[in-house]
RNA sequence: GGGCUCGUAGUGAAGUGGUUAUCACGCCUCCCUGUCACGGAGGAGAUCGCCGGUUCAAGUCCGGUCGAGCCCGCCA
């Protein structure tokens, strides 16, 4: 009966089994420490009898064991226990060294990320790197948990489509029986559609962007935490993104202190609910910020890079928070999308936040349009096609009676990035893809 | 797509135009009974990304090429 690592320290006094990954060798004439590591983590093993030691001579880091021994409480051990008088089986020997170090941090300076990343399939057993995405478990957790708790419905919907509709992002194009299929960039129309069968739904989707963007920030595949609520405004909208950062963050700092101490994370700084700071006044107070040095340009539309990082700033130091929402976002402009709901007093303005988080975006939030007739002539005046085919499904939703609603893309990778404090979204993705980047 | 920076053992780094390219980790051999980044002695491991040029002499300077990183643009 096989114990776990993390069970070892209640079976002290008795004879156990464990089984794992050798991790670590410490030969030290005669006394040996070993460390085996399994999905719980690591426990010290002596070995004391020359003929046990002789047994791993040769073997590498990832040889797989089976060790039989007796628990012993010893002070001087990690955790206060380990096991004595082993028997060693090896199970699976290894004899190739690893190519990356997998029992001490990692190298993550900018410098050497292609080295990480094309080593990966082992790296990934450093336990610094096991780190990152047992926070990502962890974040996608607190996802479905605060979901539950409002009684969303999770859903999956198709990523392979006939053709690209959304617009904005480019496709990825492939042969489909001789047709062209594209790569979903979004669940956008898919979500809403389903607004009218469950009223609020989320989905955990892979998200397929072909834009030739070479920054730490973007990747070709990533995830989108997609959600869409109906019967809501948009005050209660911003006030769900909030909530659900607030419990994402309080999840990890509960459940993830480990991970967070291995990558020197300190406690997040983070009101019930973020500001709303209007767009235009970030740019005008980053401009009077800045004064003569012009090494920034402001975005006519959107906010600059270097806002994003300096509002985010300003509002740790200023606002207590880590996190804002920015709102005031033009309804004159390409980046309103013709399903997007301008605000009803003020109809300059979309009814849209995006959630900056340390620095960068990682959810943009949006009333949709719910009315028809207008819906129409927002998608005609984008130069849309009401009658093309791609437009039918989520039209004929419309027709049959939809709420008023509104909804998040939230993107996985980059809120664990900020999570952790990695330099690129790439270092949370476990294999990510690029523009120059499509293996491991 | 534009700009800037960088390519040296498996990994991470140092290297003023001048002997046999240096160091740390890892690996191999030996010593070592409380290590936990164990310690000590020794050893193997590099066509210095690639091609060309300048020079008596190139890891080092120049040009090209391939690869990577960062910023911008685009995008989320």
């Amino acid at each position: 009966m096989r114990v776990l690592n993390k069970d070892v320290v209640s079976h002290t006094g008795k004879a156990i089994t464990i089984e794992g990954w050798l991790h670590k060798k410490r030969l030290l004439g005669g006394l040996t420490f070993i460390n085996v590591r399994d999905r719980s983590g690591l426990v010290q093993i002596v070995l004391k009898d020359k003929d046990e030691v002789e047994k791993l001579r040769g073997l590498q880091i990832g040889t797989i064991l089976k060790v039989n021994g007796t628990v012993t409480e010893e002070p001087r051990a990690p955790g206060g226990v380990e096991i004595h008088d082993a028997k060693l089986d090896v199970i699976i020997p290894v004899a190739e060294e690893p190519p990356i170090e997998i029992d001490k941090p990692l190298n993550h300076k900018p410098d050497n990320l292609d080295t990480l990343l094309d080593n990966r399939p082992i790296g990934l057993r450093n336990v610094q790197e096991t780190a990152i995405f047992r926070v990502q478990a962890k974040v996608l957790q607190a996802f479905r948990a605060y979901f539950a708790q409002h009684d969303f419905t999770e859903i999956n919907t198709p990523k392979l489509l006939a053709e690209a509709t959304e617009g904005g992002a480019e496709t990825f194009k492939l042969d489909y029986f001789g047709k062209t299929a594209t790569l979903a960039q979004s669940a956008q129309f898919y979500k809403q559609m389903m607004v009218g069968v469950f009223e609020r739904v989320f989905e955990t989707n892979p998200t397929f962007r072909a834009e030739p963007s070479a920054t730490t920030r973007h990747m070709t595949e990533y995830i989108t935490i997609d959600a869409e609520i109906g019967f809501i405004g948009f005050d209660e909208l911003i006030n769900y993104a909030g909530g659900c950062l607030l419990n994402i963050l309080e999840t990890v700092q509960k459940d993830c202190a480990a991970e967070l101490k291995a990558w020197n994370v300190q406690a997040f700084v983070m009101p019930a609910k973020p500001e709303d700071i209007p767009r235009l006044s970030i740019h005008e107070i980053h401009e009077k910020f800045l004064k003569d040095t012009k090494e920034d340009h402001t975005g006519e539309d959107d906010l600059a890079p270097a806002e994003e990082r300096w509002v985010c700033d300003y509002a740790k130091k200023n606002l207590g928070s880590e996190a804002v929402f920015v709102v005031g976002w033009p309804s004159k402009s390409k980046t309103f999308k013709f399903y997007h709901r301008a605000n009803q007093e003020n109809p300059e303005i979309a009814d849209r936040a995006d959630l900056l988080f340390c620095g960068v975006e990682i959810t943009t939030l949006s009333m949709r349009e719910h009315r028809y007739d207008r819906l129409i002539a927002q998608l005609k005046s984008n130069g849309g096609d009401p009658e093309s085919p791609g437009y039918a499904p989520l039209l004929s939703v419309y027709r049959h009676g939809m709420p008023p609603h509104g909804g998040w893309g939230w993107g996985l990778e980059r809120t664990v990035q900020k999570i952790l404090g990695l330099n690129s979204v790439k270092e949370a993705s476990l294999f990510p893809r690029d523009i120059n980047r499509l293996a491991p």
